[in-house]
DNA sequence: CCAAAAGTGTTTAAGCTACACCCATGA
DNA sequence: TCATGGGTGTAGCTTAAACACTTTTGG
């Protein structure tokens, strides 16, 4: 079938040898909410998986790449005009069966957004939101996802874990300037353990370039407190040595 | 064009949705080869890129997922019978024009394998070969790559480097049983750095589970010396603390 | 003055580096 | 016995965890 499709290249090759995949970008676009890890999802309408919740994402276009794919659908589906935070590769995923209608791979893109107007529009409502992420996993909460959205997104978590460690992409999570109290809540919400601040700090001081101070400058305590150095992003991206979190599963 | 290809699909789409790409794999196949971390590369007869050197790889089949595809072309390109090695998904690459004759999106994979033979059987001669990493990528050695496959071998590389750190992927290199000598010559031809067997021996040993001793036995030593314990790979998989390299790209 | 949040100092333990030294074998 | 590669002990440095303490604001 259709092998005339590539009938214009200069080699030509038939169906058998390459058969059509439609190919899509499935983004997981974390960000930090109440004090929590959260991310975005989409309610689907239509079969398949009519009620179920699904990550954004869509087809991408003939003359376009991949990461571009998933930069064009970034602002769409998180309602905002331009898009500032860090957007990288996941992995792909294209099990014959994953989508019942054909056969599709989709590429997956981690995405780390500051908080995130919350997505509820009036006609919008319930049609996207940000999710919790041990609210989506936990089951129990009732939360369906469609086709394997949830090994996606258990690997996009493990990703967003392990990057906080030895990066400094924690600093996508907030907006500029920030305090370091600021910062140190990402770790707890990401990590999910207390993380003590005190040695934070200097953990974050010493690596030079993860951030920088904001000259002299100083936010009011909110309920009373002494008043915050504010930061903004520096030029590092990697921590060396990195930031260690207890696992539970490893033992040294 | 073409869209009674996914006429039977529940839900039809039209093809201007989702236009067909086809979907490869390639692999970067590791090892370590007269002390010098070596890749597989295989010499393209056929234009595109004639003449030039590219990763093994091949179109995935209609019923087949993506890691099945690319454990089906492991042995057929290393010549073996049946792989034992490592296995991994590295990233996807789909620029549009990356293959001149139509789109394609590839999934690079990531293997690691012992001391394999030399493919270079009679008639298959100069068809493909082990190439150090060094010798392909330091260009005035001549090495043509074909598409887009310097890129994943660059990332192929800093993954395998990477994965060194913190997983006990080192074994996966060697040949059951080693010794201590053998799985500390896996770790300088990687990352290119002297490393003290002395300090290297005790962080190996103090993490359980990476390797275990095979009881008693002991290897005579070449133009002698001691001979030394051998070992074989353990259940650990990661490695907490990891095991540092100090790369000259950061500082601390 | 008190509560609250920010930030510093200090003790102690753990890990790592470097280097000296001992062990077991072949020639 | 010497050369060679395998393996251990240990002193000293560096990093990190824990916790007590000081600073600066609002009420």
């Amino acid at each position: 079938v259709t092998s005339e499709r590539f009938g214009d290249a200069p080699f030509g090759y038939n169906s058998s040898d390459h058969p059509p995949f439609a190919v899509t970008v499935d983004l997981t676009v974390f960000t930090i909410r109440n004090g929590r890890l959260s991310l975005l999802l989409v309610l689907r309408g239509e079969d398949p998986y009519a009620g179920c919740w699904a990550l954004p994402g869509g087809f991408v276009h003939p003359e376009e790449g991949l990461d571009a794919a998933a930069a064009r659908k970034l602002p769409e589906e998180t309602k905002v005009d331009v898009f500032t935070g860090h957007l990288e590769q996941l992995a792909s995923y294209g099990d014959p069966g994953r989508d019942p209608r054909m056969r599709v791979v989709s590429v997956a893109y981690l995405a780390f957004a500051p908080d995130l107007p919350e997505p509820v529009a009036s006609y919008d409502a319930a049609q996207a939101r940000w999710w919790a992420a041990d609210d989506v996993l936990d089951a129990d909460n009732g939360v369906e996802l469609a086709f394997d959205h949830q090994r996606i997104i258990l690997d996009g978590l493990e990703r967003v874990r392990a990057k906080l460690e030895y990066t400094t992409l924690a600093t996508q999570f907030v907006a500029e300037p920030f305090t370091l109290g600021d910062l140190h809540a990402v770790y707890v919400a990401v990590w999910g353990e207390p993380l003590r601040l005190t040695n934070f700090r200097r953990k974050v001081m010493s690596t030079e370039g993860f951030i920088v101070a904001v000259d002299d400058q100083r936010e009011p305590g909110a309920g009373g407190g002494r008043p915050a150095t504010l930061y903004r992003r520096g030029d590092a991206t990697e921590l060396h040595p990195p930031l260690r979190r207890d696992r539970d599963d490893i033992r040294r």
